[in-house]
DNA sequence: GATCTTTCGTATCAATCGCTATGAAAGTCT
DNA sequence: AGACTTTCATAGCGATTGATACGAAAGATC
């Protein structure tokens, strides 16, 4: 269960002049306006600005702007894998899938968060400097759907599941449509009706 | 059916000096790249390298970017309208929605075209100087789902689905499934496995 | 051919991008 | 206290952003 790597939260000297703001607070605000805006749509200003700190201080304390999305996409992806704990916590795969497009349709429409979901939102570039932000947010839907398939794979084995059961692409339909209702939640779409399309989605079930 | 407003490709004047390009060759290039790349974070520069075309002659021609922006999501939506013709055409809604699904999942992973869905890549950002290009996207997705959704509706009057089936949120999970795969596409998913999680969707299509 | 209209290429515009040099300030160490 | 280490705020770096001013060039109209 190593989906964020804990990436070295700062090496913390024990000389020198204290930081004078809360990193973990600011890291929280970094994190939300990059949910807010992608990655190549944030700039430094909107960072410095919603974190309360200076940009040289920014760059002191997080190293760079990737370097700083991608400590705020572990940050994300921590309760990301609290609830990819569930997957393997849950009574059944089925339970597990159903807990998951729950909590994504409410966490996409929280009142205090951005809509939609980070991972999602991050990218929409294919340049160069964003490779590595990209494959990071797809490494994380990638450990998140494996995570399901072993699920369900397990299921498969214990007879929960029919012995036909495509455990890759349930996975994978999990995770589309966690990502399809970010775009909806985008759009306006209603919490109350992200959670029905998640419902829908779970016909798809296959019953023994 | 009216996705694309045809939004007046231009008022062409009868005299002066004719453009020394191809007017659709270049929407063409633009469309592509703005596929590839996104709208915040696809530059002129980009564009007018792509297009074959200087800056100047690019705004002439097309106004500024967000007006190219959507003039080239109009020519796009001219495919997917043509898939929404097919929605009416099909002989279930059942069908409908596998010719969108598996159509998706090829039209996403096609060799000459960028990975993904133009719409679901145009905007990770929420900016307010964006927001019209996101609610031109919006409008197209929901344009789709209206007509999938009233021909689910069809099938329901006519008894080729049961009399409790839920139109809106089968439509809904159609059009999340298909932003989905555009997600996973990104990703790298293969074509054949986004079909496959397309066709473990349609599971969750309710027999009567 | 003269005139008019429009697009052409060249050379930028101000603004913003990510990022940093610089020296003063604020702590911990001996 | 004095030396050392690190962060602070100010100011600005070169590069790129979207968008244009300018005059020459190319075609249609008369």
């Amino acid at each position: 269960m190593e989906l964020s790597e804990k990436a070295v939260p700062a090496p913390r000297r024990k000389t020198g002049r204290p930081l004078s703001f809360d990193r973990d607070v600011a890291l929280e605000q970094a994190m939300l306006t990059f949910w807010a805006y992608g990655y190549e749509t944030t700039s430094i200003v909107d960072l410095t600005t919603a974190m309360g700190v200076t940009a040289p201080s920014l760059y002191t304390a997080f190293g760079d702007k990737k370097r700083l999305f991608l400590e705020a996409v572990a940050r994300y992806a921590g309760d990301s894998a609290a609830m990819a704990d569930r997957i393997a916590g849950a009574a059944t795969s089925y339970e597990a899938a159903r807990n998951m497009l729950v909590a994504a349709a409410t966490a996409f429409t929280g009142e205090t968060t951005p809509k939609g979901c980070l991972l999602a939102s991050a990218t929409a570039s294919g340049s160069a400097d964003s490779a590595e932000v990209q494959r990071a947010v797809a490494t994380i839907r990638g450990a998140i759907a494996e995570h399901l398939r072993a699920r369900i794979e397990q299921d498969i084995a214990a007879g929960v599941l029919p012995p036909g059961t495509q455990a890759v692409s349930m996975a994978g339909l999990v995770i589309a449509v966690i990502q399809g209702l970010s775009v909806l939640a985008r759009d306006g779409t209603t919490r109350a009706q992200l959670i029905d399309i998640g419902s829908t989605a779970l016909g798809a079930w296959p019953r023994k």
